[in-house]
DNA sequence: GATGCGATTCAC
DNA sequence: TGAATCGCATCA
């Protein structure tokens, strides 16, 4: 496979990117990287989650997430365990014209393969991160991170030079309320995805 | 495609 | 104390 994108290179994600709105992060992160104990991705499927008139946010049912959103600063991670089984990894939107969170739902894997392997137990690269649950357990993410401001490392990167990437959108998955919002972003065409869109 | 798994939060 | 929950792996 061919090298690309060593951590350190592209444009540094500051916390200026998430003050803004759910949906414009949600679609802005799709082609960026993550790096994280010495694995790396490219993000190709999220969803935005609004604080604002959103069923499906936590913060809409739960007053521990509404005081998370007012203590701490955009791009901080929000990591929670869902069904008592899988970390989900989420980024903190505040500040602009709407808050909420950016969950992070796939990643298709360019670093670090083979702790990813270790991890999860599984062989295939595209079975590694090919889902919300898959890719935190891939990068070892897990209540340790919560909280934490990824902006403040070299973790969340724009990929510079490449090709301009291409955003499909769709209804959110795996949840039951407010279905019909097209808040799913995924990179179009990637087979790292969690389900088709 | 159906089913078992099982932590955390919040409401009752 | 109980209900609900933003998946995944293992079966068939």
């Amino acid at each position: 496979m061919k090298e690309r994108n060593p951590p350190g290179s592209g444009l540094r994600i500051r916390g200026e990117f998430f003050r803004s709105d759910p949906v414009t992060c949600a679609r802005g992160l799709i082609g960026a990287e993550i790096h994280w104990k010495g694995c790396g991705g490219v993000i190709v499927e999220t969803e935005a989650y609004s604080v604002r008139d959103d069923p499906a946010c936590h913060t809409f049912s739960r007053p521990s997430s509404r005081a998370f959103v007012a203590g701490h600063p955009p791009g901080t991670a929000y990591v929670y365990l869902n069904y008592g089984v899988h970390w989900l990894l989420n980024f903190l939107v505040k500040g602009g014209e709407e808050d909420g969170f950016v969950l992070i739902r796939a990643l298709e894997p360019t670093r670090g393969l083979a702790a990813m392997r270790r991890r999860r137990g599984v062989e295939a690269r595209k079975k590694l991160c090919s889902g919300p649950g898959k890719l935190t357990q891939a990068f070892g993410i897990d209540r340790a991170q919560h909280g934490y401001d990824f902006t403040k490392g070299d973790s969340l990167r724009l990929v510079l030079g490449g090709a301009i990437p291409r955003v499909a959108t769709g209804p959110r998955i795996g949840i039951s309320k407010a279905v019909d919002l097209p808040w799913r972003f995924v990179l179009a065409g990637s087979d790292c995805l969690s389900a088709p869109l």
